[in-house]
DNA sequence: CTGTCTGA
DNA sequence: TCAGACAGG
């Protein structure tokens, strides 16, 4: 998923209480094919209502971004329009690697395989009421929920630079290519967390990526920044074999573009302007309004408890958590509503 | 992932 | 009180 930038940019980490106040535009696919991933059980059955429907990614928003905001951050949900039809070729094949995913997942489950987990998570895939839903909820929790023309990244990643957001929350560094000037990864609730499988725990910190400082290090322009992760691949092209980050930044300083580099590697890259507009030009909408609402208690148990089968008592907690933040950060932060 | 319960 | 195990839907 995403654009590999390896460690060309330098990652800050930084505590989550550093981003008090500020507004992050969430990459909301992005978050919730994540919670879709990791919110299962063991033998990797997501989170299922009676009727069926996977609700991991509602329980995932619901806890996650009430923690957000008792941290003081204003989140922003930019949910992904109509894909670019250069996507189509990744999209087709990774829908083929989750399928083959699902039947080893079914296999390994049968005869209870430890790697039952792993599988599941290779097959996630969003389907159903499942976007519709997340929106229903982040709306109904009262915050702004914006619908991006084509990617969300890229819509994020606008806001971000007309200044109507510090950052953009998404574990993709694609943001950077469109520009966001600075993309906070690991948004979630700090801390030890314990790797599923092995008694290991890590310290997970949220990660931030400054763009203007990165490319100033690296002595490059965001159009070279571009040229690099095509090199690499992008969502939009598989990328030359046999060339990682580094040896993408090297024949690109040394070129000064990806033509001179192609040259030299005796390769090319299909629609390769095309693919450059898109992440130059991307295709995105002035026209978005963020506007944070009181969050709808009721109407959010209800939807979660009548219809999906939530705990009342888990969800009414968690929504008088989500209150008594947003009405704290309406006090001593900024406008809220 | 996150909240809750438990056992020292 | 606080890791660690476990369940959530």
């Amino acid at each position: 998923m995403g654009v590999d930038l390896g460690d060309l940019f330098e990652r800050k980490e930084i505590e989550l209480s550093e981003l008090k106040g500020k507004v992050i535009a969430i990459d909301a696919y992005n978050t919730l094919y994540q919670f879709l991933s990791i919110i299962r059980q063991r033998d990797g059955t997501p989170l299922i209502d009676s009727h069926g429907e996977i609700t991991s990614h509602l329980s995932g928003f619901l806890y996650r971004t009430t923690n957000l905001v008792e941290e003081g951050i204003k989140p922003i949900f930019v949910f992904d329009g109509t894909p670019p039809e250069f996507k189509n070729a990744i999209l087709e094949e990774r829908k083929s690697i989750r399928a083959e995913a699902m039947l080893k997942w079914e296999e390994e489950k049968a005869v209870g395989g430890e790697e039952a987990l792993k599988y599941a998570q290779a097959s996630s895939h969003i389907r159903g009421n499942m976007i519709e839903d997340a929106k229903k909820l982040l709306e109904l929790m009262g915050f702004p929920v914006i619908q991006a023309p084509s990617e969300g990244e890229a819509q994020a990643a606008f806001i971000a630079r007309n200044g109507d957001a510090y950052a953009v929350g998404s574990q993709d560094f694609d943001a950077l290519l469109f520009g966001a000037p600075v993309v906070v990864r690991n948004l979630a609730a700090t801390g030890k967390r314990k790797l599923p499988g092995k008694g290991i725990y890590v310290d997970v910190k949220c990660e931030v990526i400054e763009l203007e400082s990165g490319l100033r290090k690296l002595e490059i322009t965001r159009e070279q920044l571009v040229d690099i992760a095509l090199l690499v691949g992008t969502d939009y092209n598989p990328g030359i074999k046999g060339i990682g980050p580094k040896k993408a930044l090297k024949l690109i300083k040394k070129h000064g573009s990806i033509e001179g580099a192609l040259g030299e590697t005796g390769t090319d890259i299909s629609h390769m302007a095309e693919i450059r507009e898109l992440f130059l030009v991307p295709d995105v909408t002035p026209d978005y309004e963020i506007k944070w609402k009181k969050p709808a208690s009721s109407a959010v148990i209800e939807f979660l408890c009548k219809e999906h089968d939530f705990s009342e008592a888990r969800v009414s907690k968690a929504v008088e958590r989500l209150v008594e933040a947003s009405e704290e950060g309406q006090q001593t932060l900024d406008k809220w509503f």
